[in-house]
DNA sequence: TACATTTGACAATGCTTCATGTCAACATTG
DNA sequence: CAATGTTGACATGAAGCATTGTCAAATGTA
């Protein structure tokens, strides 16, 4: 009796694991999500779309996702972490010269973007008009952002005045500006060479940061 | 012969001409509109649901709209078009006090945006994820924004130098830093009183300018 | 070779939406 | 009151989409 609860058996198959091939398929449909979601908007794109860009069909969509939502917020998360540790690494890699440390964080950011303009749009416009989850997801990253950021130039000076201003507030607007450069720089097609908007955020930094009468990262970029 | 050619002679209904109601019938949806796509934003709208909100049928608004689309354009462009106009006469009557007129039009633009929370999700979330089009119309506002700024403070300070940096990226720099602030501070359901907010953009503006060797913005504001 | 599993192509279902059309009730004019 | 424009409620059609299901061919296992 109880044939129908036999369960199938999984096994190999072109010579790779049944593990193997579903991580593979899931990989294809992260890559495929990235391509599609990055060029076309979140909106405007089809799970039929994102299966036949990976070369596969929908019953393998959901093997791996439970809607399209789920694999949207798969590819923020895995982006959102690779640009962090691809900056934070290199951040470190500074450490402790101030001005080398932020502008090389500032350079690896647009760096990230320049390399891969489809995660702009993932990362700061799709992700807003996706669902409360979403856009509250979204709100927790930037609001990292800025904290990390306010915890950094306070450790770096500790001695700092800043007036009865909010730093919480500062650095929010400092990672707005960042985001509104990069969104405009990725839109006009790198218009700009990487230098210089590097430079021009950095000097948004360092202008804000030594009008606190911090003494490190006043001096203004010379062109190399 | 030729009957099926006759016009419809157009008439006063409930004492009112027909380009009068009209005209109501289209300022009950772009109202509708406004709270429906402000609140649960473009694509969670359905055209049924904003007739509903306006109470009138489906037929009334293609009479006055073409599209979805169209309904979120004429939103999109009417509200910029009134915060605008709020924020430019503020700074004009400040004239020619540099410091006041930028603390003045900061000002107005938070209070815009906590006199109706909906429109920030309008003017900076929305509109980004709708169409090209749409995206470009957004894209050219805040570049007009930025050269408003730019020419603005060199209006103010021409003697000002700006030391190898681009004037137009820092200007964008500024405006993201206004808008990231102003969204989160609207979805925080404004935590900081509206002074605070401002003062913190301000400071980041005169920290900017100041770092030019402007003299005028360089004091940080006090608590009044 | 016999049989079970895996895969791809695609059909089927059920739902939602946009956009247009129908029609009877109501308001206005003459 | 009669004729006609106006309105609201609802029907309809066409399309798109998410999700599940079917089935035969390809592949591995015993």
């Amino acid at each position: 009796m109880d044939v129908s609860s036999e369960k199938p058996k999984r096994r190999t198959f072109k010579g790779i694991a049944p593990e193997d091939r579903q991580r593979e398929r899931r990989e294809k449909l992260m890559e495929a999500g990235l391509e599609a979601y990055g060029s076309r908007g979140y909106h405007g794109v089809t799970v039929k779309e994102i299966c036949a860009e990976a070369k596969l069909t929908e019953r393998y969509f959901y093997e791996s996702f439970k809607d399209r939502e789920a694999l949207f917020g798969a590819v923020y998360q895995r982006e959102v972490e690779r640009l962090r540790e691809r900056v934070l690494q290199d951040i470190r890699q500074r450490m402790p010269d101030a001005q080398a440390m932020a502008r090389a964080g500032l350079d690896t950011f647009f760096q990230g973007l320049r390399d891969d303009p489809r995660i702009a749009r993932i990362l700061f416009v799709d992700v807003l008009s996706i669902s409360a989850e979403m856009t509250g997801q979204s709100w927790r990253v930037t609001s990292g952002l800025s904290g990390f950021l306010m915890q950094f130039t306070q450790a770096l000076y500790p001695q700092v005045r800043t007036n009865g201003l909010d730093p919480q507030l500062i650095a929010t607007g400092l990672v707005g500006a960042c985001i509104n450069v990069a969104m405009h720089w990725v839109n006009s097609g790198f218009a700009q060479p990487l230098e210089t908007v590097r430079d021009n955020c950095y000097a948004i930094f360092a202008a804000v940061i030594s009008s606190w009468g911090a003494p490190a990262a006043v001096k203004l970029p010379g062109k190399k």
